[in-house]
Parts: C-alpha cells; sequence; structure tokens
DNA sequence: CGATCCCGCCACATT
DNA sequence: AATGTGGCGGGATCG
C-alpha cells in the first residue's frame, strides 16, 4: 500500500503521498497485477531494503497510520519489487528531505494532489474524448486504480459518475467500457428533458439564490423514491441487467445534479439546493445529517464533472452570506447553443452537430422519451407519478402521498425562492447569471432557431390546428395535444368557443375561452408588440386567430407574462422568440361556458393524457414580503397537504359564482426547448378541453401557463377553477386544492405545473388601466421584477427566473382575495400564488376565503378589461 | 470556523 | 465465503 511514498513525506498524514506521481513517471508499472486484491500497491516497492525503505520505515513508525497500513499489507513483498526503479530516488530523496521532497510535484502532496477532481482528471486523460467508434476501449478497475495509485473506491467514484453521463458503462465485474464523449450530448438533452420534467418547477424557483432553508425540509416524501435515472439504453452497452442494484445513489445523484443545471436558467446551482432537491427519499425528517452526506457526495460528483469540464465552482453571495455553488460551463446542447462564452471548459462540445442540429424543440421530446429507459423501479415513480397524479380521481391513492411529497417540497422550494428570488441578488461574483435582460437576451436558452419566422406561419396555421382538435394546434409538439381533442362527452373539442392562439415560436397557444363580447382578439404576439405593449398587440392579432372563434378579444398585453419576456428577449435578441400572449375573455360567451360551467362554473376540464396536474402547490411569486414567505413556507410545512386549502375553497366557490373565467394561455416563448405551454381558458365548460381522454385523469384546468421550455419550466398556473367536472376533487383532498399534478404524457417538458388554486397573480390593477397600462413594456414576469410587480404579475422569477416568467396569473378567481400571506395561514396557500406586489399590496392578499368577493382578481379584471372592459 | 472532501469501514451484491 | 460495489460519515485539511 502505501508504497512508500508517503512516507517520504512528512510523517504524518499529510503526504501520503501520491502514487500517482510514481505511477505516471513509471508509466504504470505493469508489474503489479491489475488484480484487484491488493489495494494500493501498484507499484512495487521500492525495494525494501534499500536505504529508503528503511527510512519509510522509519517514517512509517514515526507516524501510526503509516504503520499500520503497511502491516496490513505486508510490509514487503519483496517479490514485487522489482520495481525497484521506479521509486526512485526522488522518494528517497524526498524522504530525506522530507520536506521538499522530490523534485516534481510530489511536494506537498497535499490533500489537493489527492482529490478526487485530480484524480479523475489523470483517469480521463487516459482515454481520449472522443475515441473511434470502433474500438472500445476497456478499462480495468484494479488496474487503473493501480496506475493512478489509488485505491479502488476511488475509482468507483469517478467511473459512477462517468457513467452517468454515459462517457463509460460496466461491462463486466472490473470492467468498464470507455465510450468517450461522443454521446455527450445526447445523453445531456435527455438528461435537460428529465430533468425539466422533474425539476423544471423548482428550479425556476431556486436559480440563483435560493435561501437556505433550513435544513428542514418538509418534504415527506414517501415512497420510493423516484429516481429518475435515466438509463439510457445506449448503443451497445445496454444496461439493462446492471440496474438491478439498488440503485447506486451515486449514478443516480450524479444525473439529477447534472438536470439541476441543465434546467436551470441561469446554470448555476448552489450545493444546498441541489442537495435539498436530491434529498427526495424518504424522509421526512430531514436530517441535517442527512443534508450533510448528501453535500458530500455532491463534492464528489462535482469534482468529478469539474474534471469533465462541465461545471466550475462559483460562490453565489446572497445576503447571508456567500455560498458554494457550481456553474454549468459545459454545452447547453440541443438548441445549438453551446455554452457561454467563458467556455473554460477544456472540452470542446460534445454534441455531435447532428444533434443539435434536431433539435427542434419538439422533436426533443419526442426523441427524449424513446430514449428513457427506466428502471423499473423509476418506471414506477415518477413519470408517471406524473401521470397518475390525476388529480380528481383518486383521491387517495398511495400516490398521492408523493404528490404531497412532492408538494411540499415544492412548496418548500418555493418558499426558498421565494426569498431569494425577491432580490435578485446576484452576486457580482457570479459570473453568469446575467439578470434578466441580459440572460434572456442571451441566446443562450432561447432557442434561436426556430422561431420567428416560425411565427407568422405558424398564426396561419393556427387556425388549423386549432380547435379543431381542439388543441392540437401544433401538434407536432406535442404528441398529448392531439389528443386532446376530444372531451370526454363527446364534446368534441376543446373549446368549442374556444378560440385559440397559436403562437408559433413559441409554441404557444392561447386558447380563449368563450369570450363574451365578441371580439377577441387574439394577440399576438409579436414580440415587439407586445414589448411595447400598451398597446397592446392587438392590434396585432393575427387575423388567422380570429378566425377561429368569431370573437375574441385581444387581451394581450395586460398578459404581464407575455410581455416579460417577449419583451427582453426582443431587446435583447431578436430573435428569440418569445411571443406571449394573453389573452383573456371575459365571458363566456356563448353557452357553452355557462352550460358547461354549470356547477362548477367553469372549469374547463381539459383532459391531457399525459398531463396531470398538480395542484398544490402554489408557486410563491416571490411576494413582495419575504416575511410572508417564511412564514408560508412554514406553513407548508405544516400543513397538510390534506388540508383543504382556503383558496381552493374559494375558488370553488367563486367560480360558481362566475361563469366566466378568465381563459388564457401562455404559451412559451421560449423556442426552445422544450415544452409547450399552454394556457386554457379558465371558462371553459368542463370537459371542454379534454385532451387525450384517457381515462387518465384528467384534469380540468381552468387556465395553465405553462412555461417555456426554455428552460425553464415554469410551472404551470391554473387558474382555480379547476374544478373539473371530472374529477372532482374533493376539497380533503388535498390533491385538488394542493396540486395537482400535470404532467405532460411524457414528455412534456415542463412538467411541472403549478396550479395555484387561487391563484392570484394579479397584477396590479389598475383598472382603469387594465392591461397594460402603464408599463407596456415590462414583462410582468420575469423581467425585471419591478416591472413584473408593476404589471402585477407575479414574476417569480429571480435573476435566476429571469428566463422565465413565472407568473401566475391568477385567473379567475374572482376575488382574489387578497391575502395576507403572513396573517393567514390559510391564506398562505393563496399567498403564494398572489404577488403581492401585483396586487397593490400584498397585504391585499388576504385570504379571503368565503369571503371574496367575486370580483374578479385584478387580473381578471384587467384582462377584462382589456378585451372587455367590464369594469 | 465553515467549506471541502479524503479515507476507508462496512453492508450489500455478485460470483 | 470471497470478492466486487458503493453508501456513508468521521474527521482531517483547506481557505
Amino acid at each position: 500500500e502505501n508504497r512508500f511514498d508517503r512516507s517520504r513525506m512528512a510523517p504524518k498524514t499529510p503526504i501520503k503521498n501520491e502514487p500517482v506521481d510514481l505511477s505516471k513517471q513509471k508509466g504504470c508499472t505493469p508489474e503489479r497485477n491489475p488484480i484487484t486484491p491488493v489495494k494500493l500497491v501498484d507499484r512495487p516497492q521500492p525495494d525494501p531494503w534499500t536505504p529508503t525503505a528503511n527510512l519509510k520505515m522509519l517514517v512509517s513508525a514515526a507516524s501510526p497510520d503509516m504503520r499500520d497500513r503497511e502491516k496490513k499489507k505486508e510490509l514487503f513483498r519483496p517479490i514485487e519489487n522489482s520495481e525497484q526503479s521506479d521509486t526512485p530516488d526522488a522518494l528517497q530523496y524526498g524522504m530525506v528531505d522530507d520536506s521538499t521532497a522530490d523534485e516534481f510535484e510530489k511536494q506537498r502532496p497535499s490533500r489537493k494532489q489527492k482529490s478526487l477532481g485530480l484524480l479523475c482528471q489523470k483517469f480521463l486523460a487516459r482515454y481520449p474524448s472522443y475515441p473511434l467508434s470502433t474500438e472500445k476501449t476497456t478499462i480495468s478497475l484494479d488496474e487503473v486504480a493501480s496506475i493512478l495509485g489509488v485505491e479502488r473506491r476511488r475509482i468507483y467514484d469517478i467511473v459512477n459518475v462517468l457513467e452517468s453521463l454515459h462517457l463509460v458503462s460496466r461491462v463486466a465485474k472490473n470492467q468498464y467500457c470507455w465510450h468517450g464523449r461522443h454521446n455527450l450530448g445526447q445523453t445531456l438533452k435527455t438528461l435537460q428533458e428529465a430533468g425539466e420534467l422533474q425539476y423544471g418547477e423548482l428550479m425556476t424557483f431556486f436559480q440563483h439564490k435560493e435561501q437556505d432553508l433550513e435544513y428542514k425540509f418538509v418534504e415527506r416524501k414517501k415512497d420510493s423514491q423516484d429516481r429518475s435515472l435515466l438509463d439510457f439504453p445506449e448503443p451497445d452497452c445496454t444496461s439493462a441487467s446492471a440496474n438491478s442494484r439498488k440503485d447506486k445513489s451515486l449514478r443516480i445523484m450524479s444525473q439529477k445534479f447534472v438536470m439541476l443545471f441543465l434546467v436551470s436558467k441561469t446554470k448555476i446551482v448552489t450545493l444546498d439546493i441541489a442537495a435539498k432537491i436530491l434529498i427526495e427519499e424518504t424522509q421526512e425528517t430531514v436530517d441535517y445529517s442527512k443534508f450533510k452526506t448528501k453535500v458530500r457526495r455532491l463534492y464528489d460528483i462535482a469534482n468529478v464533472l469539474t474534471s469533465l469540464g462541465l461545471i466550475k465552482k462559483v460562490h453565489v453571495t446572497e445576503e447571508r452570506g456567500r455560498k458554494p455553488a457550481f456553474k454549468w460551463i459545459g454545452p447547453v446542447e440541443f438548441p445549438s447553443k453551446t455554452d457561454e462564452p467563458r467556455g473554460h471548459s477544456p472540452t470542446p462540445d460534445p454534441l455531435p452537430g447532428t444533434q443539435r442540429g434536431a433539435c427542434a424543440p419538439y422533436q426533443i421530446y419526442t426523441t427524449g422519451k424513446q430514449k428513457f429507459t427506466r428502471h423499473a423501479s423509476f418506471s414506477s415513480t415518477q413519470p408517471c407519478e406524473g401521470a397518475r397524479r390525476k388529480v380528481s380521481s383518486e383521491p387517495s391513492s398511495p400516490r398521492q402521498e408523493r404528490q404531497d411529497d412532492y408538494c411540499s417540497k415544492m412548496i418548500n422550494l418555493a418558499a426558498v425562492c421565494r426569498q431569494k428570488i425577491e432580490e435578485d441578488t446576484r452576486d457580482p461574483s457570479i459570473t453568469s447569471p446575467p439578470p434578466l435582460h441580459p440572460v434572456l437576451g442571451d441566446s443562450d436558452f432561447c432557442v434561436n432557431p426556430l422561431p420567428q419566422a416560425v411565427f407568422p406561419v405558424v398564426q396561419a396555421d393556427v387556425p388549423n390546428l386549432s380547435l379543431a382538435n381542439g388543441v392540437s394546434g401544433p401538434q407536432a409538439p406535442h404528441p398529448s395535444i392531439p389528443a386532446a381533442s376530444k372531451t370526454e362527452n363527446g364534446k368534441p373539442t376543446l373549446l368549442p368557443n374556444q378560440s385559440f392562439l397559436c403562437f408559433p415560436s413559441s409554441s404557444l397557444f392561447m386558447l380563449c375561452g368563450s369570450l363574451q363580447e365578441n371580439n377577441l382578439c387574439e394577440t399576438l404576439p409579436t414580440p415587439e408588440d407586445m414589448g411595447n405593449r400598451s398597446g397592446k398587440a392587438q392590434a396585432t392579432v393575427p387575423p388567422a386567430a380570429c378566425q377561429k372563434r368569431s370573437s375574441h378579444k385581444c387581451a394581450s398585453p395586460s398578459a404581464p407574462v407575455d410581455d416579460e419576456e417577449p419583451a427582453a428577449k426582443k431587446q435583447t435578441m431578436e430573435q428569440s422568440d418569445v411571443p406571449l400572449s394573453l389573452v383573456v375573455p371575459k365571458k363566456p360567451y356563448e353557452s357553452p361556458v355557462a352550460e358547461t360551467t354549470p356547477g362548477n362554473g367553469c372549469t374547463s376540464a381539459v383532459h391531457l393524457e399525459a398531463f396531470h396536474l398538480d395542484f398544490a402547490s402554489p408557486v410563491a411569486p416571490e411576494a413582495a414580503d419575504k416575511e410572508s414567505t417564511q412564514e408560508q413556507e412554514k406553513w407548508f410545512q405544516n400543513k397538510d397537504p390534506d388540508e383543504p386549502s382556503p383558496g381552493k375553497e374559494n375558488i370553488s366557490q367563486e367560480n360558481a359564482h362566475q361563469p366566466f373565467l378568465p381563459q388564457y394561455l401562455y404559451v412559451q416563448p421560449t423556442a426552445g426547448l422544450s415544452s409547450f405551454n399552454f394556457l386554457f381558458p379558465a371558462n371553459q365548460a368542463p370537459g371542454a378541453v379534454s385532451l387525450a381522454a384517457s381515462q387518465l385523469p384528467s384534469l380540468s384546468v381552468p387556465c395553465v401557463v405553462v412555461p417555456s421550455a426554455a428552460l425553464a419550466s415554469f410551472p404551470l398556473i391554473c387558474s382555480p377553477t379547476i374544478t373539473s367536472p371530472l374529477s372532482p376533487v374533493p376539497d380533503g383532498s388535498f390533491s385538488a386544492a394542493a396540486s395537482m399534478n400535470f404532467s405532460m404524457s411524457g414528455l412534456a417538458s415542463t412538467t411541472p405545473v403549478f396550479i395555484g388554486t387561487t391563484a392570484v397573480v394579479t397584477p396590479k390593477v389598475s383598472p382603469a388601466s387594465a392591461v397594460d397600462p402603464q408599463q407596456p413594456a415590462h414583462p410582468a414576469l420575469h423581467l425585471s421584477p419591478v416591472l413584473a410587480r408593476a404589471c402585477g404579475a407575479v414574476k417569480l422569477d429571480s435573476p435566476a427566473c429571469m428566463g422565465h416568467p413565472v407568473t401566475l396569473l391568477k385567473l379567475q378567481q374572482p376575488s382574489s382575495t387578497p391575502l395576507t400571506p403572513k396573517s393567514i395561514r390559510p391564506a398562505r396557500h393563496e399567498a403564494f400564488f398572489k404577488t403581492p406586489g401585483s396586487l397593490g399590496n400584498p397585504v391585499a392578499w388576504k385570504k379571503n376565503e368565503g369571503s371574496q368577493t367575486r370580483n374578479a382578481s385584478s387580473v381578471q379584471r384587467r384582462l377584462e378589461i382589456s378585451s372587455t372592459s367590464p369594469d
């Protein structure tokens, strides 16, 4: 074992020296057999008998540790010694001097020299990044371990991470196959997709800053973990079997960790957040210790990823202090975009051209899915879950628990996020994250490729798409969508009355519920317009859209959300397309609504096959007040999932009251990647929209917003109206109120959705102004926070978020009841949704449960206004 | 003193 | 039972 190297060094621990050096120099001494048995020993020791040896002995004597080890090993193995040569003098000298030791670096082999990162670099150096496809290089763990002079255990650490990225795959017992980075791009893409499904929302929140929560996590997790892992079937190496084991958490963790980066807009992930997110497993309690352990593992993973040139360490400074974090510097894949300028990474982007190209956002999904392979275990969990969560359908299924967990988790996160978000503090230190605009601007995530051009086109298309199927608009992108069209009822379409718009570029759809008045405009999309807004984009509205339903109004400008992005982006980049749009209808226009909505009021039900909604987690926008946040947070923690949320109730009630609701859709701008977003009109009659009618739970969602993919994932927001005919969710069930999951059918990129029951984001209202009054430009959502607020939209964004705005719109809920987050617990729920800012005063939020009036929420109002101007 | 993370015990899986 | 794997966390270092 220790070859004497260490001995030479300091007597104490300090230096164990690394064999490494030696090994290199030697070149690996072959002699030793790769055989496992010997741990360290790679190189034979120098001769025992040599003077050096003696020294060593002495040294070892000095340090107990050493001694012990040697003992273990047998001090000498004469046998091997053959290599004396290698050991060389250096050692000897070193020993002698002790301090300086050898010439090389042996100098202080401090801990750093033994770091996993360094070790990994050495490991990687042995193999070509892009090996010829034909040959495969096999790696013998023992051999490598010995060559590198480390214990095998360390090699496992490296290999496991590499395996998670498919740079290597295990072929047999001590054997791994080296694949290189050829598939890295694909792998990352897959991870990103998966990540969006799983973490999109969360990350959105957290993004840059987060506060630390205590380590208490609320989550209650129960059942299994979902692990998402992907196993990719790789070409040759499919691992099928491999997985059986308990999962290797390191691998899974590694993938998840990478996912977080890929999903994050800022590309910066702090360790604590990652740890929190990754601790999914069962724990309810959060143990601090567990957290600590997780962090430790993350360091291990981070070291390897750093060696791969995929991430680098940075610090995020928050008010509280600086936190360690890592920034993704690897390729950003798909979209073509690679990475940031910064490019430290030595490694070139691996992305294969082809893949990238491919990357049209939509497509990705499909492919992605296919790719994933999950473990059995896996399958059961997550993805499914999403699916499962049917909202309404089963109240209490086991799953629910999960949901709870999920929800709770989300909540926590949200809370956290909020806090952080609130300010965007960006640290200077952090390089990356440009705040809003800049960032947005960046093409980074935006996918340029698609878009703009499309835009127009789309519109044209729209009609087609539109309604016909219901949702289908762009079917292409989403599988799910197509299905959507039917309703259970048989109603054919989604929304009969609705109109909807698509925005091509981003893939957005708008649906308008019934609108009352007649005119709706759809809006448009141009970003520019939007940006400007105020004017309202209406003008811009594409005719086509209009077509659909006769009347439409346009609301667009108002929608804060839209604006933001687009604006931002435009400015920055034009290309990106981010259209936003919104529509708001006021009333249902026709019967449909009325009819449909009867009891519920309105809810439109949407069924998406794949979708599942979760309600529940509220997102917390950043509330104005932080305080509230915390409270909320706590609240959440405490709260039971089951607990009916006031909001919910409200909603229902409200819904009842109001027949009409807002309807909107939002689609995400980003072209890219992922996801698509939609908004559904709130009002729809129940059932109105159903996407695949699968048995699955359908949800009815009044409105949903989905974030675009690009990054993020944004949560969807649903209007309170949720009740769906279909699934009645009892209040009791937590789910209903609490959360629904929405999952896209498989793929949808952005899975996460938040639906706020109460949602809320109302922008501030200026009644008069209605929509955009003032600030047209702002993007409410994410761009500038300020603006956003102004707008009333809530934005979650933190800087991190920036990209995405998260907004919750409150749709329907009329009474928005302002809740004060703080004040009331019950309220809280809502609170999240609301943005204080938006309303104008945070305080405003009050819970209002029953009380709420029906007044439309401000948001609505706005919308209304814009559209009809009821007010 | 907090951030890192090396080290290797030890349990579980595989052979 | 031996060996392969790898979870895990104490505690040493680093900064």
